[in-house]
RNA sequence: GGCGCGGUGGCAGAGUGGUUAUGCAGCGGACUGCAACUCCGUGUACGCCGGUUCGAUUCCGACCCGCGCCUCCA
């Protein structure tokens, strides 16, 4: 049941201890909600789902909080511009993420924190972070944390405090004390229709860092075992959760820091403010979904993935030789003990080294090779049990789930017809029972032009779709 | 400039102080009416230079190159 896991804050793999034993708290960055998300959300969201579902497969009671950052500048900007609320912004992205990170095989997260229904925790961490010393309201309204202050500031990230001193920016109408500072309540004016909530701090609205601190400690308590996100949340966003948190509930935060690496694109990181995303709908418009799943799991979590049109097809065609395993071997559901399965170990041991998926994955293809033998062999029982093994290791992964046939057959509604393919292929059975070799290969080759590749076999003739999307 | 990560065979991508990763693609063969699938066979890969060692892709040091964070970002 145990695991190894590399802690950004210990900078090493560890060997996993939780809090309580049998359970872990765990808690990931999520989206700030004001336009679609892109395919490098998806992969860091995606390498959280493949945590969570492994620890729950080794029997770990997990509670997995991944929040909603529905209140920011650019969500409030971006509403400016459509001329809607915040609300029905957000709204409208929160229900399409959902939407997007379900056909990515994301599960939904036990508890779903939106900021903005945190406002009265933000205040009170706020109000407790000003009593204890650690937080100033400055003459424009705004209160700031006062990083000076916390001597572990730069323990997560290794920044050494000094260096950021020298480095930081002030910006015009700033009245910090320190440039290091960062905001934990900004002032509005509510005269002037700005977002925000009246509160004891003023009328405002919250900083960045404070609505996961507040969020935390609200939903998991104030330590816990597991805290996530992007890696380039490391600075600043998690150094000051850090910062806050452990400052206003005088105990450590989170054990283990866990980052996911970037999504890049030629070479470069995906990300909004380069303008070189594709969103996941993009994505999905030209790739099935399970294709996109197993290109992401497919590298290590914290290694930069590249994505690319090679790498999506050289995906599919990894996974075809899993599923062409799978066909034609009825479907009894997933094996109930994958322990005594010939890859469990590997796959176990893989997945336990800090979440080497891309070894486990490794490990399912002996699995592969052994069911082609007894498929060669006919031994349909055993073909049967193992394809079922199979699939329990797919679930883990949050692949292989579909019907082997469903998966070769799917395509876009404008190509041929599943109909007109049949036909076409009993035609082509008369012509082979013809001996009419030229008339059954010309239609073969008519389908080949049309995406459709046939596979003859002493049981008949299937057929599976070659330029999937 | 500061801090950090990485450079593996045609491609993707694990891993290891001395023995096959794995997958995709390619090539040869079996199977097949011919194909596809499957099976068998096939690749002297570890950025460069030193060092430690009986032996380094794996450890140490320098160098080159790429990338990330340092500002909003998953």
């Amino acid at each position: 049941m145990n695991f190894k896991l590399y802690s950004t804050l210990a900078r090493s793999k560890q060997d996993f201890t939780p809090l309580t034993p049998g359970e872990i708290r765990m808690y990931v960055c999520g989206m700030t909600v004001y336009d679609y998300c892109h395919i490098g959300h998806g992969r860091a969201f995606v390498a959280f789902d493949l945590i969570v579902r492994f620890l729950r497969f080794m029997g770990w009671k997990v509670t997995y909080v991944r929040n909603i950052t529905d209140v920011d500048d650019k969500i409030i900007q971006r509403a400016k511009e459509n001329g809607e609320s915040c609300e029905e912004l957000s709204g409208r992205f929160i229900a399409a993420m959902q939407e997007d990170f379900g056909a990515l095989g994301i599960l939904p997260p036990d508890h779903e924190p939106k900021a903005t229904d945190h406002i009265d925790q933000i205040v009170a961490m706020t109000e407790k972070l000003m009593e204890l010393g650690y937080a100033y309201k400055a003459s424009n309204g705004d209160v700031y944390y006062r990083v000076a202050k916390f001597a572990e500031y730069g323990k997560l990230s290794g920044r050494n405090p000094e260096e950021l001193l020298a480095g930081a920016r002030i910006e015009v109408g700033d009245q910090k004390e320190d440039p290091r500072d960062f905001v934990l309540w900004k002032s509005a004016d509510e005269n002037e229709g700005e977002v925000g909530w009246s509160s004891t701090l003023g009328y405002g609205r919250p900083g960045w860092h404070i609505e996961c601190s507040a969020m935390c400690k609200h939903s998991l308590g104030d330590s816990f075992d597991i805290h996530g996100g992007g890696e380039d949340l490391q600075f600043p966003h998690h150094e000051n959760e850090i910062a806050q948190s452990e400052a206003a509930n005088g105990v450590g935060f989170a054990n283990y820091w866990v980052h996911a690496g970037p999504l890049r694109i030629d070479g470069e990181k995906m990300s909004k403010s380069l303008n070189n995303f594709f969103t996941i709908r993009d994505v999905l418009d030209r790739y099935p979904t399970e294709v996109v799943r197993f290109f992401l799991i497919s590298s290590h979590y914290r290694s930069p993935i590249s994505y690319s049109e090679d790498n999506l097809i050289e995906a599919q065609n990894g996974l075809q030789r899993f599923y062409q395993a799978m066909r034609h071997v009825p479907d009894s559901g997933d094996a109930s003990n994958l322990s005594e399965s010939l890859a469990y170990e590997a796959f176990v041991a893989a997945m336990s080294d800090d979440f080497n998926s891309r070894e486990a994955i490794a490990s399912l293809y002996a699995l592969v090779d052994q069911i082609n033998a007894t498929k060669s062999a006919e031994d349909l029982d055993l073909a049967v049990k193992l394809v079922g093994e199979l699939r329990g290791f797919g679930k883990i992964l949050g692949i292989l789930q579909q019907d082997a046939e469903s998966f070769f057959q799917a395509g876009s509604t404008a190509d041929i017809s599943a109909e007109d393919i049949e036909q076409l292929i009993s035609e082509r059975q008369q012509a082979k029972l013809d001996k009419d070799y030229a008339r059954a290969d010309q239609i073969r080759q008519d389908l080949a032009e049309q995406g459709v590749q046939l596979d003859d076999s002493r049981e008949g003739t299937s057929w599976r779709r070659t330029n999937q999307s």
